[in-house]
DNA sequence: AAGCTGAACAACCGCAGGGCA
DNA sequence: ATGCCCTGCGGTTGTTCAGCT
């Protein structure tokens, strides 16, 4: 099938955005709102490609742009996401609140890609590597901090993105309906429920007879706490967490720790998890062999972490 | 002071996927 | 079922600037 291009190439503005016209798209966005970006700059009166648009307002104009370095925590967390998730920067970034996925990216190959060199990664699968390749006569730099520890047994903990791109993890309506009421019961009050981070509530409101990422599921350390099913009650381990991390008796959740460096056990998922896991008619049996994968990344993960605290 | 080099980051490009007619 | 539109994503390039020689 085939693609219209972008836009007309003819007459459009290209290059670094002028004060004008950001003050043209953020005016316009204003009052419009987001989307329809491909009629946006006729409608605005922008001599730019909707796409381009798009990017000025996401990675530049939005009010809730965090601006200012990377701080030692957000670059831990992008490192720790990154292992997990490979270059999905928009995942990453997800987890990063005000940064963009553009900026964690450029972050990463002008930062990060040199910390974590001589790990096999991700990035080294790419043909190219932009900044690191070029890197002949080092430059300190403001934003630079200590090498980070290395994987004791030096192989590949990164999740390839490409590989894994299409795991997802089904569920029955039944499934999904116990879910959510597993979730009502660690979480009694009302209070606590809306306590609870938007996108995990997304996760669970919008889980129709549908889908959701193993990633997600992954990061939503919440999620996963919420997710432990006991034996007892007849059905079985479905869920994801086996590590006894629920919520606790004074029912305070762990969103402060969502993701956060200390928060590694919400992450670990035992071998034995698995099996019960991917044992459950909850996973397609075409990716059981993508999750061993990951587990076992997830346990030399565990090893790597130990050593490092 | 001028030129060179690399870091940092903004912006562009092409592709993929979902939605819809 | 098909094709188009729209949007989002990740890779890459371009530009600017600071530090070094």
């Amino acid at each position: 099938m085939g693609r219209s291009p972008c836009c007309a190439k003819e007459g459009l503005n290209r290059g670094a955005w002028t004060a004008l016209e950001d003050k043209i798209l953020t005016d316009y966005i204003k009052i419009h709102g987001e989307g329809k970006w491909r009629n946006l700059p006729k409608k605005a009166g922008l001599k730019r490609c909707g796409k381009s648009c798009r990017l000025r307002w996401l990675n530049y104009l939005r009010p809730d742009i965090k601006r200012g370095n990377i701080t030692h925590d957000e670059e831990e967390l992008i490192i720790r996401l990154h292992k997990l998730l490979g270059n999905r920067w928009s995942l990453i970034a997800g987890r990063l609140p005000g940064r963009t996925d553009n900026e964690i990216k450029n972050y990463w190959n002008t930062n990060l890609g040199k910390k974590v060199q001589g790990q096999p990664s991700i990035t080294s699968l790419s043909p190219k590597q932009p900044c690191n390749s070029k890197d002949k006569k080092k430059k300190p730099s403001m934003k630079e901090s200590p090498p980070l520890p290395t994987s004791p047994k030096g192989e590949s903990r990164v999740v390839r993105t490409k590989a894994l791109r299409c795991t997802k993890v089904f569920l029955t309506p039944q499934q999904v309906t116990e879910t959510q009421s597993q979730f009502n019961n660690h979480v009694g009050s009302e209070e606590e429920r809306s306590s609870i981070s938007s996108d995990l509530m997304m996760d669970l409101n919008d889980l129709n007879v549908g889908e959701f990422c193993f990633s997600d599921l992954l990061l939503d350390s919440e999620f996963s706490q919420f997710c432990h099913f006991d034996d007892e009650n007849g059905k079985g381990r479905e869920g994801c967490n086996d590590n006894g991390n629920q919520k606790n008796n004074n029912g305070e959740n762990s969103k402060k720790d969502h993701f956060s460096p200390s928060s590694d056990e919400h992450l670990l998922y035992p071998e034995e998890m698995l099996e019960n896991w991917t044992g459950n008619n909850c996973v397609q049996p075409d990716i059981v062999s993508d999750l061993k994968s990951l587990a076992s990344f997830l346990d030399a993960d565990d090893e790597w972490l130990g050593s490092e605290q």
